[in-house]
DNA sequence: AAAAAATGTTTGCGCATGCATGTAATATTT
DNA sequence: AAATATTACATGCATGCGCAAACATTTTTT
């Protein structure tokens, strides 16, 4: 077995894990929320106008249909108010738009900071430049 | 909002997830086993006498306590037959030894092969080299 | 126009996880 | 030596996940 690649394979595992991991922590104690959370509404924020249909967020989140409805469901009942909305799709009753709220709004904007905070100050300007690298 | 770190960020994400998912199924497909099990046979392999304490995988293989005890009763009650062995261990009999059996070595020797091959054929020579550079 | 196939979402189910707790064994204090 | 605290593992429980089936709404076929 070529050890090399697989050392590094799994190296690039524990590097990722923990980074996610520590983010996760901070996302949860700071807000209730976690990462699947935040990228659902992140994406969200970026559209136009702030919807999207939930078959669209399938590849970008990265869950399955049953998990971002469910997903949806919950960021729907957040304890101090719905951060997105269900709205039907006019075009086509059998979809629906997944419509980020006010409330929402604020949240993500919170979050980025508290992220970008958290990249900042976890990744070297080394890891940086390697990270990019590697998914260009 | 410095989306050039964050995208990074999301980059390496979506990268690791999709290696680690098409590793995983591969080794479902093949083996019946996921990245989890061979983790932590592959750990018991490296060991001198194959085996170790279940304390002493926690950290190696990323679960907590809870889920790595699991871990090792399926292993245990494996369909085929048991690729792993719960041993007291004499000196401290609130420890236990998970033990990998000859099956187990078997296994996990197909198994390391199949994953060799699985990164070979799926990174790049500069993203070895990449990998390697950011996890050093 | 009715029947069949396809599409988008939700729901039922089983599984793996972490947390909190339980239990047994060992270490420490008094 | 008895009482207390700590350690190592197992277990009950709630949660989130994917798969498969159900459901509702188009679209295509006949």
């Amino acid at each position: 077995m070529n050890n090399e690649l697989f050392s590094a394979w799994l190296n690039l595992t524990k590097y990722h894990d923990r980074l996610l991991k520590a983010m996760d922590c901070t996302l949860q104690e700071q807000f209730q929320l976690g990462i699947k959370e935040f990228y659902l509404m992140y994406y969200l924020a970026q559209s136009e106008q702030k919807k999207m249909k939930l078959s669209d967020l399938v590849p970008k989140v990265g869950l399955s249909h049953s998990a971002l409805s469910r997903l949806v469901t919950r960021l729907e009942q957040y304890r101090g108010g719905s951060l997105v909305e269900r709205q039907t799709y006019a075009n086509d009753k059998r979809s629906i738009d997944v419509f980020l709220m006010k409330k929402g709004e604020h949240y993500i904007h919170e979050m980025e900071m508290v992220i970008n905070d958290h990249l900042q100050s976890r990744l070297s300007e080394k890891d940086i430049q390697n990270i990019k690298r590697l998914v260009e």
